[in-house]
RNA sequence: CCUCGAUUCACGACGG
């Protein structure tokens, strides 16, 4: 069964979950761990409805679900948005001995939040009696995402009081709160205090957002300096800056950076279209949308 | 430390 195990998790962490089903159902016995394999499996590569399928077979089955079982059902709740299934899964947690578990706690903040439900994601980050570095995120994102957004500033404050030393999902969020709040001098401040730590000068993800703040914030010179001084830059970065230099330069200077982009997605179509419609040039467009749709350029 | 778990980035539309 170890060997069994092993072989699932191999399959399920490098994305053959096909492989995975094909081993789980060969194997004589499986156990609670291959189970959970199977959940986390499908929670990881999004595939949220047949994690929880696992899930409810397996509770039907009448295997013990652990920490490890909750945490994984709730992630897929959080990425079908179903609160229903997920306050069920808490009322479950709250009569196990898994309550006071960080990651379940985490795991619910964040299934709350994907569901808009910030009083509940505050209150389950309110009750925990042990918090670490990713609870604080949590609670960070959620803010960041369902509002208000300066909220957010305020708790990454908090968690510094605590003690705790941001991360680069800690920055990420914090620096997404101050695009939408247009708070440059903060955002700035945490660029700073990245471009002195090795650590988190060449992460993508945080440069991506800082790109994005200024560019939202109409300072599309300071977006371009980030954006020019990134090791590695994405379909993401790019697309940031097209919406930038359309909103606060030109259309122009937007469809100049479109057309050097090395990827294009629907997202970057998108930002340049928008760009055109906004300066009311509709027939450009128009014939940008056209060309798109001439490209077989769809929403992934 | 190695069989299973939680958090981060871009545009628009629709629905509420």
């Amino acid at each position: 069964t170890f060997t069994w195990n092993s072989m699932i998790s191999a399959f399920t962490k490098s994305g053959f979950l096909d492989v995975a089903v094909g081993l789980f159902n060969s194997m004589p016995e499986p156990d609670q761990c291959s189970w959970n394999s199977m959940v986390s499996g499908f929670a990881q590569h999004d595939h949220f409805f047949e994690a929880l399928e696992f899930f409810v077979k397996m509770h039907r089955e009448d295997f013990i679900l652990n920490e490890y079982t909750f945490a994984s059902a709730l992630s897929a709740c959080a990425g079908l948005i179903d609160l229903k299934i997920g306050t069920q899964i808490h009322s479950s947690v709250s009569k196990s001995p898994f309550l006071s578990d960080v990651y379940m706690g985490s795991a619910l903040i964040d299934m709350y939040s994907k569901c808009g439900s910030v009083f509940s994601a505050q209150k389950v980050f309110d009750g925990m009696t042990k918090r670490n570095l990713v609870s604080w995120n949590s609670l960070i994102t959620c803010y960041e995402q369902n509002g208000p957004a300066n909220e957010a500033l305020r708790i990454f404050l908090r968690m510094m009081e605590c003690g705790f030393e941001p991360d680069e999902v800690t920055l990420a969020s914090v620096v997404s709160a101050c695009a939408s709040l247009s708070a440059i001098a903060e955002g700035s401040q945490i660029y700073v205090r990245v471009i002195k730590s090795d650590k988190f000068r060449d992460d993508l993800v945080l440069g991506n957002a800082l790109v994005d703040m200024y560019a939202k914030c109409g300072r599309i010179k300071e977006a371009r300096w980030v954006f020019d001084r990134m090791p590695i830059r994405n379909v993401v970065s790019e697309t940031s800056m097209v919406s930038g230099y359309a909103k606060a330069a030109s259309v122009k200077a937007a469809r100049l950076m479109f057309t050097k982009m090395t990827d294009r997605n629907v997202v970057s179509w998108n930002a340049l279209i928008a760009g055109y419609a906004q300066n009311g040039e509709n027939e450009e467009a128009l014939g940008l949308f056209r060309q798109l749709k001439r490209e077989s350029v769809w929403p992934t």
